[in-house]
DNA sequence: AGCGTTGCCTAACATTTGTTTGTGTTCAGG
DNA sequence: CCTGAACACAAACAAATGTTAGGCAACGCT
């Protein structure tokens, strides 16, 4: 078996041109004979690489969520204010995403078509992503950083909102770059739109 | 034809029970055998009330859209500060969606599977509708109230992807309500999570 | 009493869905 | 040259899809 590399080009080729029609038309309406077209092959062709159309979006939505959880590990690990880590986590986390804006998009949209038990364990992970966020919001709130007039809870999903949303509209041509990205969300996130006087 | 309230109660009530079922499997997975199930019928039956599976979708989404725009004239009419046109607008949004949180679902995740032309007016009253969102904005900027260093467009569709999401995760039944809930979201976005020194 | 409307049913339809089976071809490595 | 893997195909499958046709019962209205 000479999966090291074999597999992985035309299998991840596949998983590819998968993660574009996922994004597109999203997972259920998205049919293995669209997918095949796109290739310039057979439906049934397919699974000579792949065991299922599950097994697809599968491989790309834990794919990502491991990313995210390497990105948010080395944020913890650095010593410095909250509003710098969570700066820091933000910016990581655009940065996975700007890695792979198509996974991205199908990560966050399609994996609620996961079947169990997998989607149970995805929701764990991601869970567990939100808290360790909380957790730098409330450090921060103690160590007086920042404001606590506002509901945590609130707090932390605006910004996975504003965070999870942004492979949807954003393209990687234009004229701000995926780290300048990272940086002016964070701001805007930390600092607000409005004027500092 | 006695249209007036007889169609209403229980055509409405398919379209109820159908922005449920969307806003949980999606508009794709969600089978009209599952829908007819749900209010207790065959799949059949539901073609007495409806005239296709996508009508519901548009006049979910087009109601929704209505909505929103009605919201908006509202907030352009006074005569007010940028930075205050930018909270009403929304807190005006964020009530709206409170109002359906579950057609609100429908309407951000799901009005992709509108077929032509009906996807492209939708998206031709939504980009109108950011345009407002964004002229207010720059306005803002003009005025000095705004920073001038962040790119209006990340701003911008920051702002939407947070509110967009909101029916997700709120959950109407918790701590804070709706108009809590609108206020601590537009000061988040315009003044930041840090504290004013 | 008779009428039309409303709401639901059964039966069926053509299509599309994900997937399996079995077969053929191409090509690198021993 | 032979072997086996990698890749693709055609044909078929059962199941699920949105939708139509025709009919039956109950109700409010004149």
């Amino acid at each position: 078996m000479s999966e090291a590399l074999g597999n992985l080009s035309r299998k991840e080729q596949v998983i590819r041109k998968a993660a574009e029609l996922f994004k597109e038309k999203g997972y259920a309406a998205a049919s293995m004979r669209d997918l095949a077209q796109l290739l310039g092959i057979e439906a049934a062709s397919l699974y000579s690489h792949i065991k299922s159309k599950e097994e697809i979006l599968r491989s790309l939505c834990f794919d990502m969520a491991t990313e995210f959880r390497k990105s948010l590990d080395e944020v913890e690990k650095r010593n410095v204010p909250a509003s710098e880590k969570l700066r820091m986590g933000i910016i990581g986390h655009i940065q996975v995403m700007a890695k792979d804006l198509t996974a991205s998009a199908v990560f966050m949209n399609e994996h609620r078509h996961l079947s169990e038990p997998f989607l149970r364990d995805f929701l764990l992970l991601r869970i567990n992503y939100i808290n360790r966020f909380k957790k730098i919001l409330e450090d921060g709130v103690r160590a007086g950083e920042f404001k606590s007039t506002i509901d945590k809870k609130l707090a932390v999903m605006t910004l996975f909102s504003s965070l999870n949303w942004m492979p949807m509209w954003y393209d990687p041509d234009s004229a701000i770059d995926p780290s300048a990205l990272g940086y002016q969300l964070a701001d805007m996130l930390v600092n607000g739109l409005k004027k500092n006087p």
